[in-house]
RNA sequence: GGGCCGGUAGCUUAGUCCGGUUAAAGCACCUGGCUCUUAACCAGGUGACCGAGGGUUCAAAUCCCUCCCGGCCCGCCA
């Protein structure tokens, strides 16, 4: 390994071949773990921990020195309690929607209780249904074969008894290493919330720890959680290891111990705080591992970090209409730890680059750089869905020229223009012909949402404006020419054509051109513009000027 | 108070870990081509004292120190 040839060249590594070998030569297990509780809005940026972990069980995949065989669980830490009323949830049907005050009250009175045991907004099923859903939609979206793990069921099957026996039978130890994080943690701390058996709410007033029937007395108290306090109901009672939670920071590293974790992305979020004491809790309280770490930074979107109350969270739906699942894919293979942003008003530029990753890998262009290479020769593979053929070449036709083309209504005439501007084969099949029209769609629906300048729109109606006589013999002259079937070359030279016989101005006939059909005084090259239109439309509308 | 990330052509970034030929790309812009006009295609070109200062070195965007500016996170819960 460390003769010449084999020396590492002047390319770096792939940050998930790095975390891959850190967990490989550590001899931790391929087990990559993320998680999120489901509070808020399961948006895109929850997606930071599926695929960062995605990518790494791709690495390990790649292997041949770990043992058995890589996969990636994903906890929803639906046991945590609703600990305050968001104003802003997802609707089933995918649309951020605010909340009334009858609902928010409604809600209120769960606050305190498991997200499992918090009824959906909705109606149908719990709260942590609901959030959950939509992770396993948007996973399925991006293809990315993770398996979700209910944490409050992992409770119920009595997984978490083992951590929480070690916690509360060692409180001496448990404490101390809390009281090294967390200040407002004293001698009477007990790493065990109960459920109350009245109310439901998770409260942490325990009383007695009962070691040797595996339970806790308490008393439903107030509950500070998080700066929300929560009131209790005053209930006395005694619950089992399964009938409440670890708080969050023995949790974490007790999900570890359950589902044997060699490996964890994590946002910054929990970087100093809760990631610290997990390894200090998992190492002094569990006796076990801790797993290789990747922390990652959060992303903003277009310039500015998404808020529900800001009103710009966007799902994983949202961004795939404007991209390829593969290039959202591609987003979240760049450097975990730079922050960076979506911006989605100029995404073309993820595009683009995406797509010179692309065409380096089929080689249909050089790479650019050290980069560019290393994403063509290295990651590409991991971009493309698993179940994906890759002898089959996606045919992608530049995004901003693709807007444009969504000008015409039609696949044919969409794929016609695709065509004749050589970016669809003449024996394109018909995966690529979907491909393309796919880019197409993606790349208008952009246009028209940001009403930039590669959003073409025809009008509808004729415009009011008043042509001369001349203008419009030109015109009819014209139709006559796109009736009989003409090329959009033929078209483009049948305007110099009609201009130059009736005495017009060449340029200012292409002016009422464009005002006749987009009510603008320029735009796309004329000729391949009437040529991607419908051809009665076009016709009709030259004779009606 | 602590931590992470960034400051490279007009814009967005790659390159920084592992120092080494004229600092790379996309977009924008300009020019040329497509029989003639302009924003759909093709080719080429202009464009950067690499945030500031100091240090190490034969050699610094890259390593070290100090500082300035911007973004985010933590310090209670999760």
């Amino acid at each position: 390994m460390s003769s010449e040839e084999d020396a590492p060249d002047s390319t770096s590594e792939f940050w998930a071949d790095e975390a891959a070998r850190r967990v490989a030569e550590s001899g931790r297990p391929p087990v990559v773990k993320g998680g999120v509780s489901p509070s808020g809005v399961p948006h895109v940026g929850n997606f930071n921990e599926v695929l960062r972990g995605a990518f790494v069980v791709r690495a390990l995949e790649r292997r041949d020195d770990v043992s058995g065989e890589p996969r990636q669980v994903f906890t929803s830490d639906d046991r945590d309690p609703l600990r305050r009323v968001p104003h802003t949830v997802l609707s089933p049907e995918g649309e951020l929607v605010e909340l009334d005050a009858e609902e928010r009250d409604e809600l209120s009175e769960h606050l305190g209780k498991p997200y499992v045991d918090v009824p959906s907004p909705f109606g149908e099923g719990s709260w942590a249904e609901h959030f959950a859903s939509f992770l396993r939609d948007d996973a399925e979206k991006l293809e990315v074969p993770v398996e979700f793990v209910s944490n409050d069921e992992l409770y119920d099957d009595g997984r978490f008894d083992e951590p929480i026996r070690a916690a509360l039978s060692n409180l001496d130890v448990s404490r101390e290493v809390i009281a090294r994080h967390q200040r407002t943690a004293g001698d009477d701390y007990v790493p065990f919330m109960p459920i109350c058996d009245d109310c439901g709410r998770i409260t942490p007033t325990v009383t007695a720890v009962n070691l040797d029937d595996e339970t806790v007395d308490y008393v439903c108290d107030e509950a500070d959680l998080g700066g929300e306090t929560i009131e209790g109901c005053g209930h006395s009672g005694t619950a089992t290891f399964r009938e409440g939670k670890l708080p969050w920071r023995f949790e974490w590293p007790a999900q570890w111990m359950i589902l044997n974790v060699g490996f964890e992305p994590f946002g910054k979020d929990h970087a100093e705080g809760s990631w610290e004491s997990g390894v200090e809790i998992a190492e002094e309280v569990y006796d076990i591992k801790p797993p290789e770490p990747l922390v990652y930074e959060f992303f903003l979107v277009d310039g500015d970090k998404m808020s529900a109350s800001a009103g710009n969270v966007y799902t994983v739906s949202d961004i795939l209409r404007y991209v390829e699942p593969t290039v959202l894919r591609y987003f979240f293979a760049l450097d975990p730890k730079k922050q960076r942003d979506l911006s989605l008003a100029d995404v073309h530029h993820l595009v683009n680059d995406f797509d010179r990753v692309e065409d380096a890998y089929y080689g249909r262009e050089e790479a650019a750089d050290s980069t560019e290479k290393l994403y063509a020769e290295r990651v590409y593979e991991d971009l493309r869905s698993p179940t994906d053929d890759l002898s089959h070449e996606p045919v992608r036709p530049p995004y901003t020229f693709a807007a444009m083309v969504g000008v015409a209504e039609d696949d044919e005439a969409r794929l016609n223009t695709l065509r004749r501007s050589g970016h669809l084969p003449e024996d394109a099949t018909e995966t690529q012909k979907q491909d393309a029209l796919r880019r197409v769609e993606l790349a208008r629906n952009w246009a028209l949402d940001y009403d930039n300048q590669y959003a073409v729109r025809v009008l509808d109606e004729a415009p009011d404006t008043e042509f001369d006589e001349d203008t419009r013999a030109a015109f009819g002259d014209l139709a006559d020419v796109v009736e009989s079937g003409a090329s959009p070359d033929e078209i483009q030279n049948a305007v110099f054509e009609t201009a130059r016989e009736h005495d017009l101005d060449v340029g200012g006939f292409f002016g009422d051109g464009y005002r006749l059909f987009l009510g603008q005084d320029s735009g796309p090259k004329l000729g391949p513009l009437l040529g991607a239109l419908d051809r009665e439309f076009v016709v009709e509308r030259l004779r009606s000027a």
